[in-house]
RNA sequence: GGGGGCGUGGCGGAAUGGUAGACGCUGCGGAUUUAAAAUCCGUUGACUGUAAAAGUCGUGGGGGUUCAAGUCCCCCCGCCCCCA
């Protein structure tokens, strides 16, 4: 056996080794009546998973971190009995496979192709324990096939549709976006563009239809980030409230949406959306030229342009009034783009005195406005910032007043405390408008239908027939897949290139058979993997989309990794598809992933000028006090997120290459939590090589010696007669073991779990003797532990020291009489403050502990002239006396 | 504005209410070496102090609970994320 540890020499032995043993290989069950092949019944299973890759032809440092996690999980568990699943695949379908068709001609699937080829490699080369005979690529024929038929099941349940809606353009990409796909400032989630508005004629899946579902299952998922699950409850956005029936001057319902049904009384004008169907009716000839440039206008602008806080408040009055229900007054209707056809109604009812924006609307355009909530006293009235008065006086607001209070001018609500609690005056308003028949209470939700088709290429075809006679026909069963044409051109512009297809798009109609054409868009990509994760409990099944009852014994995925960029939108369509499916009765769980972790960012330093630029770290001069390579001023140091354009990537064939996998492996581990952003460190990728090194020598000498031979005689050890040393190192052992357990089983430790395996490894050098059947214990338990997260190293290592692989021997157990120490460390404090320690036997009451603790040195000098008032005794910890 | 998270040495980070800073990196000193690399040993929170000791302070700031607080409670400051 080589001295001298070099990964290059057998990390790709052992993956052949792997690979030709099917190490990785996923359980099968026995076929009989109760059990399907390929199903873990009677073990306990596991399915650990990352979030599937786009294959963009390289692997960077976020994937290696991602799977890294994923892999030690699966490897543990494997160790300690579970049936896994930890199957990878490719989130094949995308934009960017087009655009190379566009730039150089190559046609998307050969790109995708052979992309995924070169990171299969690249994956293979971190180790990762992959079952790659479940492998799937959602851009290949038997994948999309089932992807088409899930949306005709969405088709006959009712949750697929048409219609035509302003929807977010992406210009670069030149394609339609859904809600959730355009970020907080307007912009494409992928190409970084503005996104603009047009009206089209789009596909929608119906998710609105589960936002209560979605909402209430949050419960559920007590594994997940509390942070995830508030993002996902905020974006679904439910609110309550009422709706409440105005009418207009020529008798017309005018129906609002309001969360404040309590402050009806204090309307003091309406607004209307400029798209409200109303608005044509309700304008006066007078301001009808008005209205409609105002609402031109608006056509051009996004929803999130519309909203913005502090925006400057637009509108137009219609020249129209409507009647307020509660009261009969009469109140002017505008129409302003701050209210959304797509939210609520449509139409609101303005309250300035209690909501910002109508506030603001009111003083602009010089509207009356009226408080229905006064503070309950001054004091309360102080408190929330407001007039000081115990009245507010509408004239001399600033702002609305948002705060509670009690109502006022508000007929049967005089006198209630404002509020939604019980009996307060939201439920007693919502109570008065069902009572009168002028309204009723109601659920709202900020959760849009998701808006499904793409007019892009490279997608799965929506398997839809459009006849002249029959209307929307769904490809049958039968002729699925819907599969892309080869003959394509590539322009980027303009409508689906599948359009120009003209073989491809002309058919006869499924149904009366008369000419018809193919649906030309194709389904948004986050279609393909909001089911991914069901098909790898089958995934090579050709006669369904998945079995049921694989699905139901594999699933939910007992651990899913991934980026936090996820938090709405892929984990948000894939529990939808979930209970979907479920209520298709093609499964029985209402939750995909039962945990979740988000793993941090990889960072790297990076070095930026006064000017925002990002300076090449080979163009500086000295690292360590960086300037400006032209204007010579002190460069911004700061750690970002790895990308090319900062100048700061490590690509992981470079680290592999000097380090090798199990290097990169440990370092990613045990650099930062998981969960925490991690900052690369090239000093610290070195100090994990050492360690490894550290743990090769150790290793090596030991298999070196005779005493290897003990190795058979591990089982037989007995704490009780060992040495003291021995006695030691054997408590030391199986410290580690519980330890690294209980950080792996408990929320992932990783980073404390590394360097328990170096606590190890450091006791086992210090030992004086080794030769000792302790040591030997040692040596073969830190074998054991570190191989989830150095799986090469150690089972080049265990080859020398055992039979097998070393992924194949049981986790090792805590014996836990090894644990137990014959001394303690008592930690002697007087008045709180430590003073001293002493060793004592471990077998010591509380009264002898107490009488060690008296008769100690430290405790003589400190208790010297004093009088001891209390003394407080922690069994195995310390002794405080109070003392004055 | 609302919600969530965070704040600990030169750095990454550890600490069931019980010796704060585990483990690692960096730095410093030393051994080995013709020299270097590699390796090994020691040291590395601040301050006071010494021959050796020993002591004081210290987990963003201020208060509180407790025999004992990084940890629990209240107030404040700063940073990050999400939603408006």
């Amino acid at each position: 056996m080589e001295l001298r540890y070099s990964p290059a020499d057998i990390e790709t032995k052992w993956q052949q080794y792997w690979a030709d043993h099917k190490l990785n290989k996923t359980p099968e069950g026995i076929t009989n009546g109760s059990q399907t092949e390929g199903s873990p019944k009677n073990a306990k299973k596991f399915y650990a998973l990352s979030m599937f890759p786009y294959p963009s032809g390289d692997l960077h440092m976020g994937h290696v971190r991602n799977y890294t996690i994923t892999d030690v999980i699966a490897r543990v568990r494997r160790m300690q009995g579970y049936q896994v699943l930890h199957p990878m695949g490719w989130d094949a379908f995308g934009l960017p496979a087009e655009n190379a068709a566009i730039k150089r001609g190559v046609p998307p699937a050969d790109w995708t192709l052979k992309n995924i080829s070169q990171m299969r490699e690249q994956l293979k080369a971190l180790g990762l324990s992959y079952d790659w005979d479940r492998e799937v690529a959602t851009c290949l024929p038997n994948y999309y096939r089932w992807t088409q038929w899930i949306f005709l099941q969405f088709f006959e349940a009712g949750l697929a549709y048409q219609k035509e809606a302003a929807v977010n353009w992406d210009p670069i990409d030149q394609t339609v976006l859904a809600n959730e796909q355009v970020d907080s400032e307007g912009r494409s989630w992928r190409s970084g563009a503005k996104v603009e508005r047009k009206l089209l004629r789009q596909w929608f899946f119906k998710i609105t239809a589960y936002a209560e579902q979605l909402l209430n299952d949050l419960d559920q998922l007590s594994g997940w980030p509390e942070r995830v699950k508030t993002m996902q409850a905020n974006w679904i956005g439910k609110s309550t409230g009422a709706q409440v029936t105005f009418k207009t001057e020529a008798g017309e319902d005018l129906v609002i949406y309001t969360t404040r049904p309590d402050t009806l009384w204090g309307a003091t004008f309406m607004v209307l959306a400029p798209e409200h169907p109303l608005v044509a009716s309700l304008t006066s000839a007078t301001q009808a030229d008005l209205i409609e440039a105002y609402q031109a206008a608006a056509a051009n602008l996004s929803t999130i342009d519309r909203t913005a806080e502090g925006r400057e408040k637009t509108g137009v009055w219609t020249g129209g009034y409507a009647v307020n229900p509660v009261n009969g007054e009469k109140i002017p209707v505008w129409v302003a783009d701050y209210v959304m056809m797509d939210y609520g109604t449509g139409a609101i009812m303005a309250v300035p005195a209690h909501d910002q924006r109508d506030f603001e609307f009111a003083r602009k355009f010089d509207l009356p406005i009226k408080a229905v909530v006064q503070p309950e006293d001054e004091a309360a009235g102080e408190a929330a910032g407001e007039a000081a008065s115990e009245t507010i006086a509408e004239d001399k607001m600033t702002a609305a007043y948002l705060h509670d209070g009690v109502m006022v001018h508000s007929g049967p609500l005089n006198g209630v405390a404002s509020g939604k609690g019980e009996g307060e005056s939201v439920q007693r308003a919502i109570a008065y408008l069902e009572e009168k028949s002028l309204g009723h209470g109601t659920t709202n939700y900020r959760l849009r239908d998701w808006l499904v088709s793409r007019q892009r290429y490279w997608g799965a075809p929506i398997p839809i027939i459009h006849c002249p006679h029959c209307g929307t026909v769904p490809v049958p069963e039968k002729d699925l897949p819907v599969k892309l044409p080869e003959n394509v051109e590539f322009s980027g512009k303009g409508a689906s290139p599948l359009a120009k297809v003209e073989d491809w798009v002309n058919v006869s109609c499924p149904s009366c058979g008369a000419a018809a054409k193919r649906e030309t868009d194709t389904m948004d990509t986050f279609l393909d993997s909001s089911w991914y994760f069901l098909r790898y409990a089958d995934a090579n099944n050709e006669e369904a989309v998945f079995s049921s009852e694989r699905v139901n014994s594999w699933l939910p995925v007992d651990q899913y990794v991934g980026g936090i960029e996820h938090a709405i939108l892929h984990l948000l369509y894939s529990r939808f598809f979930t209970k979907v499916l479920r209520d298709r009765n093609l499964l029985n769980f209402d939750e995909p992933f039962q945990r979740l972790l988000t793993q941090g960012m990889v960072q790297a330093i990076t070095y930026k000028n006064a000017e925002g630029q990002f300076i090449m770290p080979q163009d500086i001069t000295d690292l360590n006090s960086p300037t400006d390579p032209v204007t010579g001023e002190r460069l911004q140091v700061s750690f970002e997120k790895m990308s090319k354009s900062k100048f700061n990537g490590v690509p992981p064939s470079e680290v592999l290459a000097k380090y090798g996998a199990d290097t990169a492996r440990m370092f990613i581990l045990f650099k930062a939590p998981p969960e925490k952003d991690l900052e690369w460190d090239d000093a610290d990728v070195e100090g994990q090589f050492r360690f490894l090194n550290r743990v090769w020598r150790a290793v090596a000498g030991f298999a070196q010696s005779d005493s290897v031979s003990l190795v058979k005689q591990i089982k037989d050890i007995q704490s009780q007669s060992l040495s003291k040393e021995d006695k030691a190192l054997r408590k030391a052992t199986h410290t580690a073991i519980k330890e690294i357990t209980e950080d792996i089983e408990g929320d992932y430790q990783f980073n404390t779990a590394v360097s328990e395996l170096m606590k190890l490894s450091n006791a086992l050098n210090d030992a004086k003797n080794k030769t000792t059947l302790a040591f030997a214990e040692g040596i073969c338990t830190l074998v054991l532990l570190i191989a989830p997260f150095a799986p090469h190293i150690a089972d080049e290592l265990w080859s020398h020291l055992g039979e097998g692989s070393v992924h194949q021997q049981p986790w090792p157990s805590v014996d836990n009489t090894a644990l137990v120490a014959d001394e303690i460390t008592l930690v002697v404090q007087i008045m709180g403050k430590t003073r001293g320690t002493l060793q004592v036997p471990a077998a010591a009451d509380k009264a002898a502990l107490e009488r060690y603790a008296r008769e100690s040195e430290v405790a003589q000098r400190y208790l010297e002239g004093k009088e001891i008032k209390k003394v407080i005794v922690v069994p195995g910890k310390l002794v405080n006396f109070v003392a004055v």
